[in-house]
DNA sequence: GTCTATATAACGATAGAC
DNA sequence: GTCTATCGTTATATAGAC
């Protein structure tokens, strides 16, 4: 009880931001999510109005930690392979404790692309110029393949996010359980590594 | 007018599958796919009796049709190399002609992983055997390195899939037009089959 | 088989007491 | 700010005429 103001607001954006993500927009219910929240549903239009209201502050808040969590890393000064080892390491870390969030984004963003779009323009986001600009130094100083730099961006982060995004698939067709499958992400940040390294023929110099 | 069973039944069919795919299980409406078969509402339920059960059958289908695209090319008796250029190809062939099933399948299946699992189960579905036996004997004959061989199928088929399930974002971020992404694509092709082959140290022998 | 009309239930949203 | 009760809409589903 005597719970007030803040904290109520707080409790019942966070439990949105997990039904959410769980049902998408479609399927949540304001009741599951007041269920969630331990709040009565009324409190819900109270401080948000609407389920659409409620569903855009949850929506921008996901996509404003999702691409920093990203662009941040690749915008380093570190060299190519650091970097890369850190981008694995950093996302990793970030879907594990949200793991339903790349899933969510991926959805939202198709159901709405014009909302994408504008959220994109409005806050500046986009992938780095210094790590084209790193790229492109790279392949000039020999030190990689000559690649094209979207295709590798996109393959890199096509190739961490996949498992998160199939989880389920990769989970019943290699019949893995929780712990299974959790080793199998352990055990693919080292192999990425390689794999992209070897991919694009990096060596140090 | 004077459209009779098997061809209302199939008309609604392919509409439902277009919607569900379109906007999920939640979000589709039976008014919404009465309009796109162009069919009055109640046939809809004179054919399939309920929405969950008109999910299912195209549910189903789509599942049905998704996998053994990826695994009939797999378990062929082609050496490693042309056996991917031979899975990229007919891979963005499929999903060019069905642009929104890779997202259908991935969302779906996350949200009711049992009823994936039974479909798995009774359908028989998983990878060929000899695609790991073939990675194994290439290893062992030195034609790549040790790789594990579900990191390296998982890391293909995400490469693969990644740019359909995520088109929006790398269109926004990216700034292309339809065109623009459609060429992007294209470009992808020769440039994964490099990729793959470089990441693991294939070579010919 | 096809249509119109309607039952029934679910859901988002609001009113009003406290 | 919080609760209960309820309104208004929309969605699925069915009844019944043709």
């Amino acid at each position: 009880m005597a719970e007030n103001n803040q904290d109520t607001e707080d409790q019942i954006f966070e439990a949105a931001s997990r039904i959410f993500q769980r049902k998408g927009y479609a399927g949540a219910r304001m009741q599951e999510i007041a269920d969630e929240a331990d709040i009565n549903k009324s409190m819900l239009h109270y401080y948000y109005r609407s389920k659409d209201k409620l569903f855009r502050k949850v929506y921008q808040r996901e996509m404003s930690r999702f691409f920093p969590v990203l662009f941040k890393v690749l915008s380093s000064e570190d060299p190519f392979d650091e970097k890369l080892e850190g981008l694995i390491d950093t996302y990793y870390s970030f879907l594990n404790d949200n793991p339903r969030i790349a899933h969510f984004i991926l959805y939202e963003m198709n159901q709405h692309p014009g909302r994408f779009q504008q959220f994109i323009k409005e806050k500046g986001v986009h992938p780095p110029d210094s790590f084209v600009a790193q790229i492109q130094e790279d392949i000039k100083q020999g030190r990689m393949d000559a690649v094209e730099p979207r295709q590798l961006l996109v393959s890199i982060v096509g190739l961490i996010l996949f498992p998160f995004v199939a989880r389920t698939m990769v989970e019943v067709l290699f019949e893995l359980d929780e712990k299974q499958f959790l080793r199998f992400l352990k055990k693919r940040k080292p192999f990425l590594v390689d794999f992209i390294l070897n991919g694009i023929n990096y060596r140090k110099q």
